[in-house]
DNA sequence: CTGAAAGCGCTTACAG
DNA sequence: CTGAAAGCGCTTACAG
C-alpha cells in the first residue's frame, strides 16, 4: 500500500470547513473563529498535515527559499560569512540554496538558482562578475553582496573597508622599519576587487616608496597549497615584510620561511587579513585584519529580508554598509 | 511598468503549438518535429523564457533539489564532504538546500526540508540522532549518510571503517613505546557514534593495556577553542600519546604541548583523524589518518541519485558502502 | 508528432 | 468569521 499525501483538501474534509480556512489556520491569519481553529489543529496533528511549500511557493509566488552563492564551502572566510547568513535566514524561516560557483560559470549558477524561484540572493565571491552584475540589474530578484561591494552599480553590500584595512597594515610595517613590503594574493585581487591592493599602495605611496614588481606574487587561488608553491618565491625576492590576503596562503608561506630559518617578525614581518583560527596555527601567531566575518554574512541576510519584505516599494533601506574591523596584532609584526 | 513573467503559455501563443509541445522542447522529449522544435527554440529566445522550477515541481512531483544537512559549515571535515556532495550534485543537475543543524533542533530541520519537497537527503552529522532515524524510517524520502554508518537500521551510508583506522593508529603508538595513549573526542564519539571509541578499546585490548577513566577527554565540539580548554588538561595527565577526533582538536592541543616544551613525537605521540590541510600546520607535520573526504561526500551523493532514479522500485543498490582509507605517518609519531 | 484537458496542492481576492 | 472559485505555471496521461 501506497503511502498517501494528506493534502490540505483532505484536513477540510475531515474538520468540515473549506480549504481557505483550513489555509487561514496553518498560515496563523487571525481571522477564525477560536473553535474552528481547534478542530482544525486538531485534524492536521490527527492526519499529520504537513503543508507541501512547493505548492505554497506556486501559488503565492514566495518561496520562503534564497540563494546564497559562495566560491568554496571549505575556504573558512566564505563559510564563516555562511554561517551567519545562515543563522539569519533560518531565524526569519527561510531555507538557503547553496551553491559551489568555483570553477563554474556564474551565469548557469544564477539561472539554475532563479529558476527555483528563490525570494533573494546573497551573493559572495573574489569579486562580482560582469555577466553576475548585468543579470541581476536586469531582475527583480533581491541582491545582496557578502563580503565585497560594487562601486559600478548601486547593488547592495555588506563588507568592511579593505582599502583602509590594508592601508593602515601595510603602514605600521613600514613604520616598523620594512623597506620592501610584498604583496601576495589570489588573481581576482589584481584585477577585479582591488580594493586590498589598493590600501597596499596607498601606503607605499604615502611612505614614498614605488610599487615594485617583483614584490607582487599571484596565485591562482587561495588554497593551501598554492601558499607552498609561491613560499620560495617569496624567500627568494628581497621582500623584508608580506601583507596576504586569504588566511590558508597567509599561514602557509609563514610556515614555510620559519622553516627555512627566517626570523619572523625580527627579519620578515606578515599581516594576514581574515583572523580565522589559522593565524594562531603559526608560531608566532599572525597579526591579521579582523573583518567581523559573522557579522558580515549575518547582516547581509538580514538586509536582504528587508529588500524581499517590501517588493517593489521604494522606502529607504540602508543598502551599502560598511561594518568596522578590529586589528589583531600579534606577534608576526613588530 | 511592472516586467512581466513569461510562461509557457506565452510561448505556445507565440510559436503556435500547444503547450504540451513546448513542454516537450524544453525537457528534451525526442517526438517533436524538428521543425517544431526550431520555432519553439526560436520563440523561447526571443521571448526569454525561464522555465519555472517551483510549477515544474508541483506538477512533477520532482523538485531536482535535495537537501543537505550539515552540523557547521565551518568545520573542515564537513565542508570537504559538502564539496564532493555539491559536485556530484550539480553534475546531475540537482540544486542544495543546505541545513546548518548545530544547535538546532534535528526534527524541525528535516520537517522544514521536507516541506520544500526535496527529491532526497544526505545527512551529514557527529551522529544519527534516534529521531533522525526514526522520522526517515517513516518517510519515502531516500536519505543518505555520509560520513558515518548507522548500525540500527538499514539506511544507506557512505563511510570508512573508523573502528579498523582508529585500532591501526593507537596500535601504531604502542608498538612504538606508548605506554599511556589519551582518548580525545567531542562528546558524541563517547556515547552515540562509538565507532573510533571502539578502535581505541581494541587496540589497548589487544596489547593488553586496561582502559584508564584518566586518560579520556571529552570536549563539547571539534572547535579551536576547545582545544585550548582541554589541552592543560592533557598536559597535566601522564599521557604519553594521543588520538583524537578532529584535526581543529589536534593541532590545537599539539601547538598547546609544543609550546610547553613537550618534545612530539619522542616524549609525545599524536595522531590525528582526517588528515585536512590543519595537520601540516603543526611542527611537526601531524600523523593522521587519510578518509578520502571529498569522496566520501560525491559517493552518497552518487548513491542518493540512484535512490531517487527508481522511486519505490525494489532494484538491487548497495546501500552502505565503506571506503577505503590511508595512513600520512608524518612527525608525530615514531 | 501534436493537442485538449485535468490536475499538482496551495493562496488569494471576492462575496457574504 | 467563512466559503466558492479562480489561478499560480507547469506535466502527464490520453486520444488522435
Amino acid at each position: 500500500m501506497e503511502k498517501q499525501t494528506v493534502t490540505i483538501y483532505d484536513v477540510a474534509r475531515e474538520a468540515e470547513v473549506s480549504m481557505a480556512t483550513v489555509s487561514r489556520v496553518v498560515n496563523g491569519n487571525s481571522n477564525v473563529r477560536p473553535a474552528t481553529r481547534e478542530r482544525v489543529l486538531a485534524v492536521i496533528k490527527e492526519l499529520d498535515y504537513r503543508p507541501n511549500a512547493v505548492a505554497r511557493g506556486l501559488a503565492s509566488k514566495k518561496t520562503t527559499t534564497v540563494g546564497v552563492i559562495i566560491p568554496n564551502v571549505t575556504n573558512l572566510f566564505f563559510s564563516s560569512l555562511a554561517l551567519g547568513i545562515d543563522d539569519v535566514a533560518s531565524m526569519y524561516d527561510y531555507n538557503i540554496i547553496l551553491a559551489n560557483a568555483d570553477s563554474k560559470d556564474p551565469q548557469k549558477v544564477l539561472t539554475s538558482i532563479l529558476s527555483k524561484q528563490v525570494d533573494g540572493i546573497v551573493y559572495m565571491g573574489h569579486y562580482l562578475p560582469d555577466q553576475v552584475r548585468d543579470e541581476m540589474e536586469r531582475r527583480l530578484t533581491p541582491f545582496v553582496l557578502a563580503g565585497l561591494s560594487d562601486d559600478q552599480s548601486d547593488i547592495a553590500s555588506v563588507n568592511i573597508d579593505y582599502t583602509a584595512a590594508f592601508k593602515e597594515m601595510v603602514g605600521r610595517m613600514i613604520d616598523k622599519g620594512a623597506k620592501k613590503v610584498a604583496f601576495l594574493a589570489a588573481e581576482p585581487y589584481f584585477d577585479n576587487n582591488t580594493d586590498r591592493f589598493d590600501g597596499y599602495k596607498q601606503a607605499l605611496e604615502e611612505a614614498g616608496i614605488a610599487l615594485d614588481e617583483n614584490l607582487l606574487f599571484k596565485v591562482e587561488d587561495t588554497r593551501f597549497k598554492n601558499g607552498d608553491d609561491v613560499a620560495k618565491d617569496i624567500l627568494a625576492s628581497d621582500a623584508d615584510a608580506l601583507a596576504v590576503v586569504g588566511d590558508e596562503l597567509a599561514v602557509t608561506v609563514s610556515n614555510y620561511l620559519i622553516d627555512n630559518g627566517v626570523k619572523i617578525p625580527e627579519d620578515f614581518q606578515v599581516v594576514s587579513s581574515n583572523n580565522s583560527p589559522l593565524v594562531d596555527l603559526v608560531r608566532p601567531h599572525l597579526s591579521s585584519i579582523k573583518p567581523p566575518l559573522y557579522d558580515i554574512g549575518a547582516v547581509s541576510m538580514r538586509i536582504l529580508t528587508k529588500l524581499m519584505g517590501k517588493a517593489d516599494d521604494d522606502e529607504e533601506i540602508e543598502n551599502k554598509v560598511t561594518l568596522d574591523y578590529q586589528i589583531n596584532e600579534q606577534g608576526s609584526t613588530k
